[in-house]
Parts: C-alpha cells; structure tokens; sequence
DNA sequence: ACCCAGGGTCATA
DNA sequence: TATGACCATGGG
C-alpha cells in the first residue's frame, strides 16, 4: 500500500481520541488579535507558553502590543519586556525584524489577501521565522489550513509508527496535510488548529516525567495510546 | 542540581 | 548536508 493511503480515518480517529480524552483545548481565540497571535508565535519557540504570557503580559501592560509600537522601542527596553520569555536579546531582534516586515507588508488586511503558498514564502524570508513559527501564524493568525509540526508531533506520530523518528519537517507536514486533503477547506482550517493543540496536551501531560524516555506517550505502555492505535 | 520548554541561526567539517 | 553551539527564563 502506497504511504498516505488509508490514514485519513487514523488520523481522524487519533484526533477524535485525542478530544475525548483531553477535552477543547481554545488556542489563541479568535477575541485574541492576530497580531497577539503572531508575537506568541515568535516568543514561544523553544519556551514554556507560561514565560511567554508573562512577557505578552508585559507588553500589553506598557500598552506596547502592536507592530508600531515594538519597532519604536530601543533595543533593551524591548528586550526587558520580553525577558521572561527567555532568549530575549535574540527575540527583541526577531520581533523588531517581523514587526518592520509587517508592517512594510501593510498590514494584517493587506496579508490577508495573500495566497498561502506566497504567504508562507513571505514568512520564511523574515528572519527568525522558521517553519514552525510560519506555519502557527499561518494556521492561527490567517486561518490558513496548515499542519503545524513540532517536537511533540514528531514524538507522537513517530511512536505511533506512523512515521520515521527522524523525519523532516516538511516531510512530517506533508504526511500529516495530504492525509487530510480531501476535507472542505474550512473544516481542516478548525481540525488542524484543535489538532496540533490537542497533540500538545497530551504531549505535556503524558510525557511529564520522562519526555524523551521513548516508551511513554503513546506507545504499548500508554492508555491513550492503546486507544489510538485500535482500528477504529 | 538537573532537565525541559509550542525553535532558529550560524559556524564548522 | 549534517551536526554542534548558542541563546536564557521559569517550572517540575
């Protein structure tokens, strides 16, 4: 059997075992602006989402959360706002850099009329936006309906034996996206934003003790992993 | 004290 | 192309 073929209904199923045992999870809501969205985006990579409500805390609370006013802040003044989220010199530049670009793009509504295979290649070119970081702005800013990958994905999918441990990122998101192609585009707008929450859930509450121990989350050992696994 | 987190870039071989 | 170093805070 040819990859891909017949995983939709895993897939699905995975997902729909993932909600029942984890519940709704409201990821950056719509009463959220996008633009939050996107500085979340930008200060969650590689930090725990608790340090970057801090920093977003910090922002807004020096009335500092829109594109213009980041780009007029010096260097440390933003730098200190954003401490908690860690790596803040290196975030400070990220999003002085993603605010200009925003804003030399005109804007959310301007963006909004972007392709999103265009959009993607804009968000790629904007340094310190990877993969990860464009396909949550893309998914949770734009609702554009991509498949965001990312460490707990890759574990998850991977001790499922659905895929290769080491596989790429665009390869992993190819897997994940082609699956699921055939649904109405607004459907895999709302699976894949539940989805990739979803996965993160269980990732944080399953793995807990031993994240990298390579026997929990999902495998044999796991209740939730029994579930997902059985055909469904 | 140690390990980890909703990554990405850059230098080196 | 493929590793390794680096960034840095807060929680378990």
């Amino acid at each position: 059997m040819a990859p891909g073929v017949n995983e939709p209904p895993r897939l699905l199923h995975i997902f729909g075992v993932l909600k029942r045992a984890f519940g709704p999870q409201h990821w950056w809501p719509a009463e959220d602006g996008a633009f939050e969205v996107m500085v979340g985006a930008i200060l969650t990579q590689n930090t725990a989402w608790s340090n970057v409500e801090r920093a977003i805390s910090a922002l807004r609370a020096q009335d500092c959360l829109s594109p213009e006013r980041i780009i007029s802040l010096e260097h440390d003044a933003l730098a200190n706002m954003i401490r908690p989220a860690g790596y803040f010199n290196v975030k400070a530049r990220r999003l002085s850099r993603f605010c200009q670009w925003y804003l030399d793009k005109g804007g959310y509504a301007a963006l909004s009329e972007w392709p999103d295979g265009g959009l993607r290649e804009a968000l790629l070119a904007v340094h310190g936006v990877g993969p990860e970081t464009a396909d949550d702005i893309l998914l949770y800013a734009f609702n554009r309906p991509v498949f965001v990958v990312d460490a707990y994905t890759r574990r998850f999918l991977s001790r499922l034996g659905l895929v290769a441990e080491d596989i790429g990122y665009e390869a992993l998101r190819a897997f994940a996206e082609s699956t699921l192609e055939t649904m109405p585009r607004p459907d895999r707008v709302a699976l894949y934003n539940e989805f990739h929450a979803l996965i993160v859930a269980q990732g944080k509450s399953i793995c807990r003790p031993k994240p990298r121990c390579g026997e929990c989350c999902l495998s044999r050992h796991c209740p939730v992993g029994q579930d997902a696994l059985a055909d469904g």
